[in-house]
DNA sequence: CATGAATGAGTCTTCATTCAT
DNA sequence: GATGAATGAAGACTCATTCAT
């Protein structure tokens, strides 16, 4: 590999980089090329040397989107070992994402939902699928409580439904974390879903009151 | 006497109606006048008879929307007594929404987020204010669980906390759902997050296992 | 006739004064048919009953600017004798429009020039062809010119020329009285005018100094 | 070295000149935006490139417009050092601007009067205002005449409404000009013009015959 | 007759993409 | 390779005209 194919290579990163900045603030159907090669620092026509349209700079930018929260989740997983510091790591995830990453740039995960909800584009399909994402997301949490459910740590649940349930907590804090900064304190919130959700599938002495 | 005054009256509903099913398939950002009107069944200027932008336009479909829901939360809520049937409410309004409105339309809740978070239109803002919605959203609901507290049916869970928390996990199930709506088996899922919610904040006889 | 008939023509006068008014006030460009339907205390739909398009009540506008302007000046004509009365009967004919007529009215010379100059609808040169009005014109102050000559009243100039001149004083002044009413003092400028050309066609006993 | 800048500027002459020939021959609120940049030979998007707006093309073509007229008089009364020459020099900066400009762009002249007196385009009066404009010119005027009635040459006119009548000749024989170049003899009317006015304010032996 | 709701051709303007330098 | 000037397809909006009531 020559070194101008590595200069290639970084300078492809480079605008990634700052067209997922852009198009996470501004929204995906806002931003003008304009200001994505504004923001990478160089002309208008360089970026069509790396990327051939508009659609895909959007596609490679989810997919390194997606890529950067997929690893701050695995880094997380790795670590823990028991179905409970799975789930906590799980939950630590989005408090590293929303400490990592700049407020601006999660937005775009209203993006990618929105793509998937509406699939407008049928080659993003290739790059990320997010009804397989969210399907794999599920698998992922399910086989976790599975784990839970045999070592006598969680009641006998509908593993798949309560799995989704858990990653629809994380997703809906995270909207009303974007939507208002201010009204979510991500570290209280954090432990207290922890502690909700836990309490809330835990093998119990009783059948409570409910 | 008005016919005319109503015949207006009903066209503009027409035209609301239908516009609102466009933006929600296609995306607000997305869709076309000429669209809108194909949609509606009339000529690209008799949109204009009713409407003085693509922006009022925008802004008279999510509230009409968002008021679609409320009212659906409102007639649910009216006829709960209990904390705990207050959540149960709230948890099968959006089971009605998912059975009253079409999936398509739902899909304006994206939209509706989106707008929230990046606020590209102040002129919105005065119609309806996402940050303001979310925050009396968690006042209803911290107030039923704090009723359910004094009650002593739940624990002394931080309220705020656990609402933001509550409406998190329905909305982010309308996303898996919006997503795919083969992958969320909306009566379980409904009954489920019940269960778990309410054994999550339930009092406690022995401080548990976690 | 019957007196259908009659109404019909009044009420088509009616909206021809509306349509002059609104035209010259906002310019014959600018004018919607809207605007004189308003104007006119009609429906929009009900001008076309009367007028089959646009440019047609802008010819007819124009027409009947014209005649009021002419009658203006033919009254004025008819009661002088002398050529000195007749120059003066011009002049005159322009304070009495400054004073019958609105200022707003008066506008309508803009576009009646525009008109005349572009001769962008070739329809309209046969309701009014402003390149045949001003030779006329210059016929009519030709004679009387020519009159005072023969009489020994006026000195022997260019009488074409002199005619055009003469004419075009008049219609400058209406210029700079249309753009700001305040600086033109009608009355001083009409004597003014009158003295300053007089004496610059008299004859002159010693040929002056220039 | 900015052969980019220079470039720019060039381009941005060259579409100006052509708006402001198509703009003239076809009417300021007639021509259309692809019809300036079919005169121009370029695209039409790529008008925005230099321009706002439409309206930003107007006044700048306006503006230009008016310099050009009035680098002529500038000229030609930079020569001029009696009251006498002077008056001639005005007459002949008209001579000069039928010969030098083109029939069709001296029509611009229309809509500038228009613009002038209906002021529809509030911003273009900041470009330049017909009434100050003509107030200023009616002040040159008045200081020439007012030196020859000071020197001896002219009599005690009013001066400011002499100078008012004497540029309305050259605006209405302009007008005549425009409405038909072979009504008026430029060089004859020039001349005539010239002599009656002189004579009109010339200093009398006697109180003449009016 | 009178009306004004409906219409779509026509206009300005934007912006992704191309391509000559 | 990098650039940004040029472009025209596409889209929001206007308005003269039509026509059903």
């Amino acid at each position: 590999m020559s070194p101008k194919r590595v200069d290639k290579e970084v300078r492809k990163k480079e605008i990634l980089h700052a067209a997922m900045h852009a198009m996470a603030r501004k929204g995906v159907n806002v931003i003008k090329i304009d200001q994505i090669a504004a923001a990478a620092g160089i002309g208008k026509g360089t970026i069509y040397e790396y990327f051939s349209s508009k659609e895909e700079i959007f596609g490679a930018a989810m997919a390194q989107f997606l890529e950067k929260i997929e690893n701050i989740q695995a880094k997380k997983l790795f670590r823990a070992t028991t179905p409970q510091e799975k789930i906590k790591a799980i939950i630590d995830s989005w408090v590293e994402a929303t400490n990592t990453m700049a407020h601006d740039d999660l937005k775009l995960l209203i993006d990618l939902w929105a793509e998937g909800i509406r699939q407008s584009n049928p080659e993003l399909k290739k790059i990320f699928d997010m009804k397989k994402i969210y399907y794999e997301y599920r698998e992922i949490v399910s086989a976790i409580i599975r784990d839970g459910i045999n070592a006598g740590v969680f009641r006998d649940v509908e593993v798949e439904v309560v799995s989704g349930i858990f990653l629809a907590s994380v997703d809906g804090l995270m909207i009303q974390w974007l939507l208002d900064k201010e009204s979510v304190d991500i570290r209280k919130t954090a432990n207290t879903l922890y502690d909700t959700f836990m309490q809330g599938i835990a093998l119990q002495r009783e059948s409570g009151n409910l």
